[in-house]
DNA sequence: GGCAAGCCTTGACCCAGATCAACCGGGATC
DNA sequence: GATCCCGGTTGATCTGGGTCAAGGCTTGCC
């Protein structure tokens, strides 16, 4: 897989992402930026980058799926993030890496050398207001999960997965009024039960209860179609309409 | 409980709260800072901003502790952080607030009006970049407790909290090779219960049984020593120290 | 002193999810 | 086509922590 600019990398929003994924649009900095920027990819299962390495590189995905994941001695893991295309990856200020990063899906990433991408960030407040930004969401994106980790029960953590999937991968289904959604599933099964803290016998048990009561259905173990995105929003114990609605 | 200013509040460290609190050091930019800035306290359990509500102020804590909780509408709770002295509340450039935030014990916050501010924060990219790192660092630790909540058990939750707090609060017994350490604990067992996802009585049966096991020590229900901080950290499930050791 | 309210502890029991194990099915390789 | 491998499913059983319930210890109020 190589590296698509597509709509989905939602070039124009963000302005490090924008620079970095689209040749097309010539943004104030962006003549600052060449020489220091550079694209890697990786393919799915490989590895990005090992908790405490040097970080030589920050960056944004381009196009796949990265997770963030933190593992004890026993080799219990946990998923703590999930970096989707425009995801920032890197902490500007920090030597090391405090968590592994990881190739779910094929991966493309923009990467800036860290050291020239710092300074450019000293002379552009603008660049670092939108980190902090960024930073700000990442922030609340963990903080929504830990009320997941800590008090969901397993269908429900699998609901509020697929909801969230759904929210930034999904389409509605066209000339439907309805809140139907159609998406592929971009982690297996062991990948959803590290992110749920779950294992993965147990995600496949609740995503068959989840077919067998009609919230959603599944075509091979990948293709997903909610037939009513507000039936998986109860499930998930989310009153929030996570975005969906008006 | 009225406004110390204590060595607690880590005067100097952070130019935000420098400014904030330290009526004795004439900073760079304090006087800029004067009209809007203001102080308010609040009593152990009193709410201090409800989530949804339209933040004014962003601000920092002097002394105290504070907790910001996730509800979900059935009412199950999670407390997804706790805010010491020194922790900055309130997101720049956003209008609602994410959380509940309440005081867990009496607290004291030095509060800025939020528009000035986030003029300030414009004109003085210092001040945008220190709250870039505390983001940062925040960010880190909510993916550190995503963890603790996913995939650790009853008993190393329990450790990894007293972990954190001796970390914070603690001081190493004077005099001692030792690993001593002794300190108060500043939350109930149902706080403690709300940010390890678990029920009160779990607690208070592994904080028993880490008495019995002789890891730590109680005298009252919440004065706390703990022999040897390495047991703990074992327990805690962590091969790191946690920054207790070289 | 007596009483009530909070906070905490402990016991008995139960259940959601982990564990252990067998098996399925599709794709790659021979 | 036969075989293997890998991801996934499903069943049987076990157990950590939840739930329900009964006190205990402090503190404050009458």
């Amino acid at each position: 897989m190589n590296a698509p600019v597509t709509s989905q990398s939602r070039c124009g929003d963000c302005p490090i992402r924008h620079r970095a994924v689209c040749a097309r649009c010539n943004a104030d900095e962006l003549d600052e930026l060449d020489g220091i920027k550079y694209y890697r990819t990786y393919e799915a299962g490989q590895p990005i980058i090992w908790s405490g390495d040097v970080m030589t590189f920050v960056g944004s995905v381009v196009s796949g799926i990265a997770s963030l994941t933190q593992t004890m001695e026993d080799g219990r893991t946990q998923m703590v993030g999930l970096l989707l295309p425009s995801d920032f990856v890197g902490r500007p200020g920090r030597e090391g890496a405090a968590y592994d990063v990881a190739a779910t899906t094929d991966v493309v990433m923009c990467c800036f050398r860290k050291k020239p991408f710092e300074e450019l960030m000293e002379r552009t407040p603008h660049i670092a207001h939108r980190l902090l930004e960024m930073t700000l969401d990442e922030l609340d994106a963990a903080r929504e999960w830990m009320l997941v980790l800590g008090r969901k029960t397993a269908r429900e953590k699998i609901a509020s997965l697929l909801a969230i999937i759904a929210r930034r991968d999904a389409t509605l289904t066209p000339g439907g009024a309805t809140n139907r959604m159609v998406f592929d599933l971009p982690l297996t099964r062991e990948a959803m039960a590290d992110y749920l803290g779950l294992t993965l016998e147990t995600v496949s048990r609740q995503i068959s209860a989840l077919r067998k009561d009609g919230i959603i259905e599944l075509e091979g173990k990948r293709h997903v179609t909610v037939p009513d995105m507000r039936l998986l929003m109860e499930e998930a114990g989310d009153d929030s309409d996570g975005g969906f609605l008006g």
